[in-house]
DNA sequence: TATCATTGTGTCAGTTCGACGCAATGCCAT
DNA sequence: ATGGCATTGCGTCGAACTGACACAATGATA
């Protein structure tokens, strides 16, 4: 495993520069929903201490978005994801040369200043909605774990990381309306109340129950299903799914108020 | 002139790989209004048929943005500008080497296809809000005029400049309630019709005048002038100006409403 | 089988929204 | 100078929507 990880970190040293796009490199922020609470994937890399956002580099004829997909694929195992470029940070005092020097150093390869590597990275950010239970987390070849964390437990992250997943949950709240949030983030069957915890979660507020269900329905984008989530400790709240078609529809002009 | 145009063009290709984050460019779509009419600064350059949006280059040590705003103020004029990143538009295909190696030979450089110039670029979108009055057209050292043209009347750009005006228009669109729209492409004394206007050129849709006012007044950003602008042909409209203050107090949590 | 948190549905008053009426204003043609 | 007329300022009204809350139904648990 240590073994594998020096070995792709020696290739992408030496023969990076003519694999990728120089100085750009692209960054997702996974979100995921479980046990009523948003999750980020984050990756732990040996020799760093605070966990990073899965990234990668953009081959030389390939499209950024499908970088990020592929990106995607790697640390996920799926497929067919919902992915959406957000931002792109080029503060040149991102890229740190003498922090990446002294990472290097400290697994021990002696990385010349002008390596493509030590270059100043610009970098494209990436917001993607998976569903949780679809995941398969996947370290990539220079990380030694890959897991979900809790979103509102995530104090540090690698580089300007931090910033990149703030920015990614504001853009989000932003485009709630717009994005089809629950569609990407929820299971295909789901409760009222899963849905309202979602939205809770992603506003960081309380909405009222009754009136959440009224408006809900009142979109027309939700099937109500004849069946119920038995299980719970209380009265069994009915399973919906959305109507995909009447749902795409509704977001092309936004779903209607505000929260 | 072009004289001082092929002496920089001259320039750009044997130096600009050091001077310049390589692959990575900024287009800029600024808006104005005038006439009640949307318009866009556009550049003509030599040799090249359809107008294009000013762009320029990132220096190395330099911030994306900082390097918008150097690009906005050489091509306005102006210190103090509205400025925001979009997108980024990173298919390959936009990066036609060919294409540019041909104009090149028109303009009488022989390019070597190592060229940094004739490289993969990915460019970052900004749009600008400007006072069009205040503005002083200047073309930049490759091109040979720079004017403001119609939004709604142009059908053909350069390269893939035509897909960010484009999505520029949509991004203002979107974000018309948490962007001060009013406050940067309106003199500061201005009447309810003008301002109107304005809104409806962006969202190319008429509104009820009456409701407009209500509403408008109704968010607490206005301040109502003691003055009419007199010289129209008809009933002389007061004159208003934005209480910036609150203003930037209600846009932090976005106007109310849809449009 | 009673308990109890939770869910499904309804009510109600206050507010907002869209559509429109009408009078006031200020150029312009006569 | 004066009446015509397009435009502006301000108001009205009913319908639709919103926020706050009441109450009955449900289903696991004790």
């Amino acid at each position: 495993m240590q073994m594998a990880v020096s070995k792709h970190m020696n290739d992408l040293l030496e023969k990076g520069g003519d694999w990728y796009q120089p100085g750009l490199s692209l960054d997702c922020v996974i979100f995921g929903f479980h046990e009523n609470q948003l999750k980020v994937l984050l990756l732990k890399m040996l020799s760093v201490e605070p966990w990073a956002l899965p990234g990668g580099f953009i081959r030389k004829d390939e499209h950024i978005d499908d970088a990020a997909t592929r990106v995607l694929r790697e640390r996920t195992g799926l497929q067919d994801i919902f992915l959406k470029q957000f931002a792109i940070f080029g503060d040149p005092a991102r890229s740190d040369r003498k922090y990446h020097q002294a990472r290097f150093r400290k697994e021990g390869f002696s990385v010349d200043k002008n390596n493509w590597l030590l270059q100043r990275f610009v970098t494209v950010g990436y917001y993607a909605l998976v569903e949780f239970s679809h995941v398969i987390p996947n370290p990539d070849n220079s990380s030694i774990a890959c897991e979900w964390h809790d979103l509102h437990s995530i104090r540090e992250l690698y580089m300007d990381h931090k910033v990149i997943l703030d920015k990614a949950l504001e853009t989000l709240q932003h485009e709630l309306n717009h994005q089809p949030i629950g569609y990407n983030l929820l299971p295909q069957k789901f409760t009222m109340p899963e849905l309202q915890k979602l939205y809770e979660t992603i506003l960081d507020k309380k909405l009222d129950r009754r009136n959440f269900q009224r408006r809900m329905t009142s979109y027309g984008i939700l099937r109500k299903l004849n069946e119920t989530r038995k299980g719970g400790a209380h009265k069994a709240p009915y399973l919906y799914s959305f109507d995909v078609r009447k749902y795409q529809k509704a977001l092309k002009e936004g779903l209607q108020g505000g929260w």
